[in-house]
DNA sequence: GTCTATACACCGATAGAC
DNA sequence: GTCTATCGGTGTATAGAC
């Protein structure tokens, strides 16, 4: 197995577990790999191996969800392809996320600045794209600030309800939200 | 010390490390008792305390924002009386939902239909009130259901930035954004 | 009621064979 | 690379003195 498809394995614990909740026992069952084999791929253990999972994840956000922000179709086009990969990193609102969970207990101390880093970087990337829409800087800001406040609420919403509805919803209200015609 | 008295201590600490995140030491620590005498306020240990420290909450909740949401004076003075307890329930914006906190990992588990059963009541009484504000039944649920969404939303958002603004805005706006005024 | 002392399982991590 | 075996530490929980 490669260090990537491991990686992507293990994000799946720390996302349900949290990070004091996984233990390597369940990465070991949720890897198919020894205790040991894991200490192979990532030396220092376990803050290592969320520190991979956070990396990963920040290749994918810029990958899927800040490159195409940037990219030279129309505002709601960007805006439609970013609805449509946060979905696929949510799993249609199935999975946590994971910079929430882990700005949680120690994890918090441990990755703060990264969190706050990829939150601040998605925010700013959201309101370039509404300044490019005419909208009024204070104003794009203001409703970027929100667009990740919907998508994080309603994460919890689902998962405490047990039901993924609200998370679509605000998904497929969110271009129009954040271009002010509703 | 009073079985109220800890349990406001040991909330604190679910809050802030999460069900697995939170030991016997740490709750020890906080409340000032020896693991035995933990033990002697709650036998069945640590998952007692969890429920508990819902029930707590559970009681808090009923008491200062589902009554006062059924008070009899003006929607909107209803909404303004939520939303200051909400503050406090939240202290500002510093403190995490233990609602949400408890529907990680095993916690899920244990107290999911609690968990679900709170968030259902207090997504119901919400649209209870925008009902009797001439708001149609399915917009009332669904702005409802927003409420919820952008606190829990702007929480995560606030732990993760490490500031409390967006929480205080989100509050600040709520009972307009709730009533349609905007 | 609160404590010290302790039981036993599991934690994260390492050694060393293969 | 992966494993088994094992380490020291900490986890939850209990016994029993005071």
């Amino acid at each position: 197995m490669s260090r990537e498809e491991a990686i992507a394995k293990i994000l799946k614990v720390f996302r349900q577990y949290g990070y004091e909740g996984t233990t390597l026992s369940r990465l070991s069952k949720a890897t198919g790999l020894g205790k040991a084999s894991l200490y192979h791929y990532f030396p220092n253990g376990k803050e290592e191996m969320a520190q991979a999972v956070l990396d990963f994840v920040d290749d994918w956000m810029k990958a899927n969800i800040f490159v195409p922000l940037k990219s030279d179709s129309t505002p709601r086009d960007r805006l439609q392809q970013m609805s449509e990969n946060v979905d696929r990193l949510y799993c249609s609102g199935e999975q946590t996320c994971i910079l929430a969970v882990l700005s949680l207990g120690e994890a918090k101390d441990l990755f703060h600045s990264q969190i706050q880093q990829a939150l601040k970087s998605w925010i700013d990337t959201l309101a370039e794209v509404l300044v490019e829409a005419d909208i009024e800087p204070t104003l794009a800001r203001q409703r970027s600030e929100d667009a990740i406040i919907q998508i994080q609420g309603s994460l919890v919403l689902a998962r405490g309800m047990n039901d993924t509805t609200p998370f679509q919803r605000v998904l497929k209200q969110l271009p129009e939200m954040l271009l002010g015609n509703w």
